[in-house]
DNA sequence: TATAATCTCTCTAGCAACTAGAGCTTCAAG
DNA sequence: CTTGAAGCTCTAGTTGCTAGAGAGATTATA
């Protein structure tokens, strides 16, 4: 039996964020000790490491909790888990785009600028001035 | 003098959004009007225009109070300015490299998976076994 | 000029995914 | 048996908005 903080030791996950996570009723609210305390099992901490992992890979609180689900279903096809995973892969697909779109545009104006004071400086009139952007965002 | 549907229209900043912005600070409380309606003038709008420029960067609210603060004081040298969007560049640079490993991982993770039921879903497999990542994130 | 349709006003509350802090109780080591 | 760390609940704050209620203002048309 763990402790709270043993458990949050061993995943990564802050002790308060799993105590968020059981308000959101992501794990299940465990067993308590004598005096009121937590006390988690491996099948607990097996969970945690999932919720952990997919919380790293980006996926929202949301997604996790289907993909719960469906993994206490093991009989059912894994259609859905892949789309799951599909989808996230494409959004984050093209937030890569759109980040890399942004990054040339502030490459361009962080290296336009050669003026020294303020009234010619090309960051302000960058972004004070849409027009002098190449692509329209 | 434009009022706040037509300043949001001619900037693509929503109503609420531009009284939020007032509330921030980051746009001066406008004229009011007999009837105590905002009442904007082409000051507003430009500094407008600026702030959602700014915006579709990702700039956060206070990087943009800074450039605003810096803006109104043309006589300074412009290497604050500078900072601040060359910062912001480095941040978004080390956020695309990050999406790209998650881009990575997620394609192993969808593509792994050639089971048809969840007990045997490479996806479910995955999230829960950190040991089959390839790289330590 | 009356009236209807559309804006606009302020205020409060909600979103995601936590984080921080107050004030208290319990646990484990020595 | 004491003490200090860890845990408890509860509330409120973070960021950048968005939604809705209920009231008042403005504008276009009849």
């Amino acid at each position: 039996m763990l402790s709270i903080g043993e458990l949050s030791r061993k995943t990564g996950v802050k002790v308060p964020t799993i105590r968020y996570y059981e308000q959101m009723k992501l794990v299940t609210a465990p067993e308590r000790s004598e005096g009121n305390q937590r006390r988690y099992s491996t099948v607990e901490l097996e969970r945690l490491t999932f919720i952990k992992h997919a919380r790293d890979l980006g996926l929202k609180i949301d997604a996790i909790r289907e993909l719960l689900d469906l993994s206490a279903h093991p009989e059912q096809p894994c259609a859905d888990a892949n789309r799951i995973a599909e989808d996230h892969l494409a959004a984050t697909r093209e937030r890569i785009t759109q980040l890399q779109r942004l990054e040339a545009e502030l490459m361009r104006i962080t290296e336009g600028c050669h003026g020294d004071s303020i009234k010619d400086c090309y960051v302000i009139q960058s972004l004070s001035d849409h027009a002098l952007c190449k692509d329209g965002h």
